[in-house]
DNA sequence: GTACCTTTGTGAAGGTTTTCACAAGCGAAG
DNA sequence: CTTCGCTTGTGAAAACCTTCACAAAGGTAC
């Protein structure tokens, strides 16, 4: 709903997820105010890099006085989009499926699964915690009549890309894949990749010497992907 | 064991990650020289990207010609630390530690599950596939009679940073965590955090029409975090 | 051997993100 | 009402990353 002047960088909306659950703990702890300090060393940042994310969405802060935590809180919670519920879809009801249908994180955070969709005939027809799952047959009226917009893709890789394909003609804006496969989609859906094999990887190179003379470079190290550019 | 004039940057080491993969693919399709241009292609990025980043390893393309593409895929395996086998621990034996342990993507790169470990004394005990899940107990123990310096986190939030601790204190160099918890750890240590809700976050800002105007933005879209870099 | 085609490797340019540094603003205290 | 201490918001600088553009060089055909 929410438009901003500049292009919000991915790193930035990613931290700002962080902040935002800084600011939930911070809640129960019942602190009223934080500073952009204080938040910084919370998620491994900079006060400077806070107060200028922060900036692009908008003014917060109080000088002198630093953020009111409850109000951050619901505003970073809409400009995230998370002020409503998003209906999710499961898609490849194995193993990595089944951890994630029944992981409580994502239901917290406002996404539900409501929809639950496999290939194979002995696992179509069978319940999960009260959700029937589906044939891939059935996949374009399901996604449709239950306003299905995200979809978590755990299917095999080889399929993984036709499976995309059919769920973003059927409406699927936003898919987390978690098949080690770049998709290719549409410009207007969004797409994020989960390549486990990747972020081993990455620790391996560090490990092996990668960052610097055998001894994995001492600084960012500690931070994390994203680099996770990110 | 090889170090390079420039440190490498997070995002190189992905893409580079990827770059292996689609040289394993050609192989088996039985090409013996591939183009900056076409490996751009298969992994979404542009062909100086390609050779920027290769030329930071080294020289190895031929001009006119291409790059060699079992050599290279010989030398990017080795740069990325994956010309010998990672002796892995496990830490946390619930739902995605058991999704985890049944991919058969990691023992095929050479991350090679040899403990279990968890606090659970009703799972201590048990086998997977021959793998007896010990107590966290005897984590130390465990670790450094296998040699484990990467593991994978797969324990509640809470306890999260305490076993990670205790991993580090034991030798451990590399700790892919699940738990959506920023680990602190000393330095030389090194950690990637898997964060699935805040992949679904940075989805629903795109989706809430965060990039720009309502729509997601048209071009990047597609090629996910790190981002993504992170 | 030469001409031509192709593709690499890489400085330089361009763009983006992070850090720096400080004026401006607010609240509290006296 | 003024002063003081603290913290934000933000231009400017620095660091970092990507793209451009082209000389250099190998392969091939004749
Ligand atoms: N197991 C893990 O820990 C793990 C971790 C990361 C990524 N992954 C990836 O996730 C994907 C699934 O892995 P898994 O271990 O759960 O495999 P799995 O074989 O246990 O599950 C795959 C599921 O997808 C279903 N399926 C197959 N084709 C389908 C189709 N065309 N439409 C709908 N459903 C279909 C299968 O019936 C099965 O239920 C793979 O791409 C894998 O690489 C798995
Ligand atoms: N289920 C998912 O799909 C999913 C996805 C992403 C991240 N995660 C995260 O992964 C972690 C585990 O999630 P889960 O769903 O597998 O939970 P789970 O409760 O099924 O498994 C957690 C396991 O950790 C063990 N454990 C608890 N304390 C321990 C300790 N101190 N030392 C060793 N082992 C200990 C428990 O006995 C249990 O076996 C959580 O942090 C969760 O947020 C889960």
């Amino acid at each position: 709903m929410s438009t901003f002047p500049r292009k919000i960088s991915d790193s930035t909306v990613r931290r700002s997820s962080l902040y935002l659950r800084v600011l939930e703990a911070l809640e129960l702890e019942g602190s009223d105010t934080v500073s952009s300090r204080v938040l910084a060393e919370r998620v491994g940042a900079t006060a400077a890099q806070v107060r200028k994310d922060l900036s692009l969405f908008g003014t917060f802060g109080t000088r002198g006085l630093g953020y009111e935590v409850t109000a951050l809180r619901e505003r970073l919670a809409e400009i995230l989009g998370l002020s409503h519920e998003w209906p999710v879809a499961l898609v490849g009801a194995g193993r990595i499926g089944s951890a994630l249908f029944e992981y409580p994180n994502f239901r917290e955070r406002g996404f539900q699964i409501v929809a639950i969709l496999d290939s194979d005939p002995r696992k179509v027809g069978q319940s999960w915690d009260g959700i029937e799952i589906h044939s891939t047959r059935e996949l374009e009226r399901t996604i449709e009549r239950l306003g299905v917009e995200i979809a978590l893709l755990a299917v095999p890789a080889s399929v993984a890309q036709g499976v995309a394909d059919h769920l973003v003609e059927s409406g699927v804006r936003g898919i987390l894949n978690f098949a080690p496969t770049r998709l290719r989609v549409p410009p207007g859906v969004a797409v994020n990749e989960v390549d486990l094999a990747l972020e081993l990887e990455t620790l391996s190179f560090v490990l092996e010497g990668g960052g610097r003379d055998g001894n994995p470079a001492p600084e960012d190290v500690a931070a994390g992907p994203e680099g996770e550019s990110r």
